[in-house]
DNA sequence: GCGACAG
DNA sequence: ATCTTGTCGC
């Protein structure tokens, strides 16, 4: 698939809150999304210490078998300085690079970070789920912005709680095994955040993050290491 | 003003 | 994110 970046690569920190400021009118954040998707995409970046070297990974699953239907890398240079809120900026080349090598058309992305759960309410996989149209959800293994009631939120698996920023549900603390501190979900484009809590809870059977995370992880992690090594 | 701050 | 051994528990 062909991926269009349609704004300049910013160089600075206010350039790249005007861009958020400008595509944040372009989320959907109605959905409802996919109810019943095959092709569920999971992406990840790893980085190198000494250099700006980064590695992303895209693992396609079978949303029903969770079996790997493909998987897609890319290795470059980290474009951006981390700075929370601007995480997009930094990831965003690379991934892109890894999910334009892709044969199939997943019917959902799910990210490594935020989605509407954001300062600004745009975060990497808003910016995913615009630039590629594609229908996105954020799974953080964090809270940003947004918070809740932890003490209330019950043990069990499936238990879900609204993250709160400013008055308004941002997202979701999502409980996806029992008794272990939750993932935080939130909407990044096309997608409702229940049907996109579903999804991840259906793709987390058995460990806390969703296969797709974990998967991709690994793979991009996998990709770094034989890069550095050869 | 100060601290905290997705990965 | 990455640096890192063992260890407790299912």
């Amino acid at each position: 698939m062909r991926i269009d970046i349609p704004h300049p690569w910013p160089r600075t920190e206010a350039d790249a809150i005007a861009i958020q400021d400008r595509l944040r009118a372009l989320v959907d954040r109605a959905g409802p999304g996919p109810q019943d998707p095959r092709l569920v995409a999971g992406l990840d970046v790893a980085y190198a210490e000494g250099s700006d070297r980064v590695a992303a990974a895209v693992v396609v699953l079978d949303a029903r078998t969770l079996e790997v239907v493909e998987r897609a890398t890319a290795v470059g240079e980290a474009t951006f300085p981390y700075v929370p809120g601007l995480f997009a900026f930094r990831e965003l080349p690379v991934l892109v690079e890894a999910l334009s090598r892709l044969q199939t058309v997943p019917e959902l992305l799910l990210c490594d970070g935020q989605g509407l759960a954001h300062p600004r309410r745009f975060g990497l996989a808003c910016h995913l789920g615009v630039l590629t149209g594609i229908p996105a959800a954020g799974v953080a293994k964090t809270t940003f912005v947004g918070g809740y009631d932890a003490a209330a939120l019950d043990p069990r698996r499936g238990a879900g709680a609204p993250l709160v920023d400013a008055g308004e549900t941002v997202g979701r603390a999502l409980r996806t095994r029992d008794g272990v501190k939750p993932v935080y979900v939130s909407t990044g484009h096309g997608i409702d955040l229940d049907t996109a809590c579903r999804h991840v809870l259906a793709l987390a059977p058995k460990y806390r993050l969703p296969q797709t995370t974990r998967l991709a992880d690994r793979l991009s992690r996998d990709v770094l290491r034989a890069h550095a090594t050869g």
